[in-house]
DNA sequence: CGTAAGTTTGAAACTAATCAACTGTTGTGG
DNA sequence: CCACAACAGTTGATTAGTTTCAAACTTACG
């Protein structure tokens, strides 16, 4: 038995959906995401360049030494990106979610790896054009700078983490900003939904399935966080899991 | 006995340096520079917003909670970026080097701190006059954009670096790193000028400042560096040292 | 010189990793 | 529909790498 969750549903009329290209008509993803702030026309240009990919859970998107011949936008579905050692260890730079970007900044090659953790659904654009279609529009570009900037100021963020926080406090961290992001994509605000297994997060906040499975179980004793059925992780005390998240010795 | 290594000597005419406004025809900076790249009109636009900032070593130039009135571009010295936590506990996200550009992604406040590591000059601009400067030559936006993209990736090798390497690892990827960044500024090829403290060395791989003492400590021992008067580490066998940067077996 | 700060080195303690066993879940074929 | 296999996750015991605590040593500087 599941809980029904109420699905993310943009206000078509305000983003002047009765305009919009098909594959952007009926696309869920769009209102938070980069071409959410598009005019139809632009939006027009961009679908005219874009074309479809599926992917079914544990498929790659991008290998990291592949040429960087396009760029994408995430419309369903959880993907990872990350970078490997030559040995078995792996960074998980981070989950893409409905609406986030991927690729952009690439050069010849991404540079980094990009698979399917669940399965998923991808706008693909052909670089070269993607990238005469942002000069052509300051707007779009000046967007894609600021959300660079933001993939800075969080990447910095996780350097803390992953430098200085302690398992527990990782883990607060890792839940809290899941809640967060998958909040302001219409979820409910306490709630993280784990698509991942628990060696992906494991490579996201450098530590081993055992410590994150002993860090869930520490903050589940500590009252912080009741573990559902289908991964899903309800954040009992908000306020609590911030505190420990930042490492504050909490009110 | 020292490799004398030619320091760097850019072209002043191709640069059109006889053209160039008062601050920039001296700065030595401009080479390796987010200005470097402008046209004498441009550099004259630019000039006319900035204003020239001294720093002593270990005075702060940005407060994480300071409004982000200004952005800066760093001309002489080292300065080190990071992030605190409410106790003793930080993480130093990066050393700036001249021609780096600092604060262009903040919001409302910085959010991060920057400080002198060692005496230090600065461009100080004007964020609004400077944004509207970028709006008004989308060549210098791209540039930015470049600029950005490239910070990215540097954050999320770095996420590999707190996440997974070992301690020695960790020293080698830092000190190879830092050598390439000061070659490209004309230093020596194999030598990386420490010109911060053990601790802040600490605060930005990860470790303590212990750790980081032993573990160059060891790179001595294997060989790899010889510490030099002045906190400058001669890179003994380059290849050797990034094959255990980045987690090779060694050829 | 003498002091203070920074660095190195040593010994003990601790956190998370590793190794290993067990449990639960999912999916498949008998 | 149940049995079983395969895999993900949890829990326990032990180990290892880094931190912590402490002291000695160096270096820079007044």
């Amino acid at each position: 038995m599941e809980t029904v969750v109420t699905p993310p549903r943009p206000d078509l009329g305000l983003l002047g959906l009765a305009d919009a290209p098909e594959p952007c008509r009926s696309c869920t993803a769009r209102a938070f995401s980069f071409c959410g702030a598009l005019r139809a026309a632009e939006l027009a240009e961009l679908a005219a360049v874009s074309t479809q990919v599926t992917l079914a859970a544990g498929q790659p998107l991008i290998a990291p030494d592949a040429p960087a011949r396009d760029v994408f936008n995430v419309t369903t579905g959880v993907l990872r990106a990350g970078l490997a050692m030559p040995d078995e260890r792996r960074q998980v730079t981070g989950f893409l979610l409905p609406g986030d970007f991927v690729g952009f900044g690439a050069g010849e090659t991404y540079g980094f790896g990009v698979e399917a953790v669940t399965a998923a659904t991808l706008c693909r654009f052909d670089r070269p054009r993607f990238t005469a279609l942002l000069h052509a529009h300051p707007g779009m570009e000046r967007r894609l700078l600021c959300m660079a900037s933001d993939e800075v100021r969080e990447a910095r963020a996780h350097q803390l983490l992953l430098g200085r926080k302690t398992a527990s406090e990782r883990l607060a961290s890792f839940l809290r900003d899941l809640a967060a992001r998958q909040a302001r994509r219409g979820g409910a605000p306490d709630v993280a939904a784990l698509g991942m297994s628990r060696a992906d997060i494991a490579d996201h906040l450098g530590l081993t399935p055992e410590s994150v499975s002993r860090g869930l179980t520490a903050l589940k004793v500590a009252g912080l966080i009741r573990l559902e059925p289908a991964g899903r992780v309800r954040l009992l005390r908000p306020p609590a899991l911030a505190a420990l998240a930042e490492g504050r010795p909490e009110a």
